[in-house]
DNA sequence: TGACTATGTGAGTATATTATCACATAGTTA
DNA sequence: TAACTATGTGATAATATACTCACATAGTCA
């Protein structure tokens, strides 16, 4: 396999990575609606702030989020609006596998 | 936070999960070109097939490949083309990086 | 039937990820 | 300056993931 696509296939994981946590989902999600702060991203996700902070963090690493501090707040945002074409794939797939649980269940 | 929306992004997580990994990417890009046995795609990612083996397992349970037996082979298939929307998401985080990176280096 | 081929799986080890707690840092405000 | 607030980070333990080897299974074909 071509060396630059391996490249290329690591750095496309690592983005998935930082997106596949549930918490780091709702977070996302949380900002497709606006810039927000650790505190109240934490409020709405309910975990710690610690925790928070650190799976932001990972978010940030990745290229997913970008953050400004204003004053004591550290306000995030998402760095790029295509993470809806992520969830609409996901969404998808969720669906298909929805529909055939039908079928199995209609066919009880 | 939502109980359906908290069992939603776990979903959403789980498929995220399954794409994120540089081998099964690899094999992902490899099944947009078409169906293929496991023998192949070892071939083709050039590793083992107990461990290719055991990273379609991951995918097929994440409902994002299909797989059907012919003779001695199991061929696996995309379930869901849509994963294209994925890629093109991550494209676009990764071009942007990219971008970012030149305008560090024309900057030294 | 017996040798062969493609695939899957158990066990073990190595490594990575996550959550939590305590504490450090930096900006704010009285 | 001192108390306060929002955030980030080191250390740890729990858990999940990945890879390898050996072996099991199932279909094929002479």
């Amino acid at each position: 396999m071509d060396k630059n696509k391996q490249l290329l296939f690591e750095r496309q994981a690592e983005i998935a990575r930082a997106i596949a946590h549930p918490l780091r989902i709702a977070i996302l999600d949380f900002l497709q609606s606006g810039d927000q702060c650790v505190c109240d991203i934490a409020e709405f996700v309910g975990s710690e702030r610690s925790n928070v902070s650190r799976h932001l963090a990972v978010m940030v690493n990745a290229g997913l989020l970008d953050y400004r501090k204003e004053g004591l707040k550290v306000i995030y945002s998402l760095k790029c609006k295509c993470i809806t074409d992520f969830f609409s794939c996901v969404a998808k797939v969720v669906k298909q596998q929805a529909k055939e649980n039908e079928k199995l269940l209609r066919a009880l």
